[in-house]
DNA sequence: TTATAATTAGAAAATAAATCTACTAATAAG
DNA sequence: CTTATTAGTAGATTTATTTTCTAATTATAA
């Protein structure tokens, strides 16, 4: 487990904004070498605490700003339901989030697709086809208030 | 409106799930010069398709893996508790994610803090302080099935 | 067909990343 | 208190990548 220090909770949040500054503008922000810069961010990247560097894209321009929550029941919760539920559920490229939670149902899952004609192909083709569902409930994004990838150190 | 062909959706598909890949890496897996590709980065970016690039953090990994989803009704749906409203809940670090949805509630928030008694204090400090709200219900999270931010293009 | 624009390739220039060596500060051992 | 040892940093050098430029090619519209 690496001990982060305030330089290092401070360049986490200069990458959570935009991974694709240089470590020269990254130097002048922290104070520190370009060399100092780059060790730490490698530090970072070999023990896992920055996972991975995306781009991220506009859903309304790549025209998928149809976004759903589904909450979902099982039938039962064997291990067996649950292992298999949640293979089949990753598969689908609709499904960009999945989270087992506590509550009424077992499951939310963030969709995401053009239209409500998608949704419906979606819901009728793909995740009802699903094995072991009980219920379902879908809540639709009216709109998009706050959207950040970016953790508060 | 830019319109997509089939190698800037490939392309995309690569940039969302590795951003620091080179222009040369991309250029051989879409049989590309290096110019091609940068010039169709660079359109892309202009566009607004690709609205940025970050880094990701792994949540375990920072001590943030609490996860809740909160639910939220307002006391009122008047124009300006909306708008105070959201404005408030922009403002917490702790909400990565706030939907206006269809249903039973009016909001969806994702929250995201360190353990159990950080979240009792966001909800007493923070949230319940903010104006407007009428009731709430929180699912915390168990596991997380599956987390993506690459839209299937 | 011909003109125009958009896209691409390859070379050159500019910039950044990665490596190396040396220096400094902090910590532990004698 | 002094001396190793280590981790972190700075600056210089090398290597690689991005960016720009020019020319050629392809697609599009007149």
């Amino acid at each position: 487990m690496i001990q982060l220090d305030p330089i290092d909770k401070k360049l986490l949040h200069f990458l959570q904004k935009d991974s694709k500054q240089t470590n020269k503008e990254l130097s002048h922000k922290l104070n520190l070498s370009v060399t100092a810069v780059y060790e730490r961010i490698k530090k970072l990247e070999r023990g896992g605490i920055i996972s991975k560097h995306v781009a991220l894209l506009d859903k309304k321009k790549v025209h998928k700003n149809f976004v759903t929550f589904c909450s979902i029941k099982l039938v039962q919760h064997s291990k067996d339901y649950v292992i298999d539920f949640e293979k089949q559920v990753t598969k689908l490229d609709e499904v960009l989030e999945c989270y087992h939670i506590s509550g009424d149902y077992d499951y939310l899952l963030k969709v995401i697709v053009a239209d409500m004609d998608e949704f419906r192909e979606f819901m009728v083709k793909k995740l009802t086809t699903i094995s072991h569902i009980g219920s379902t409930h879908s809540a639709f994004m009216i709109n998009e208030v706050k959207h950040t990838t970016a953790i508060k150190m």
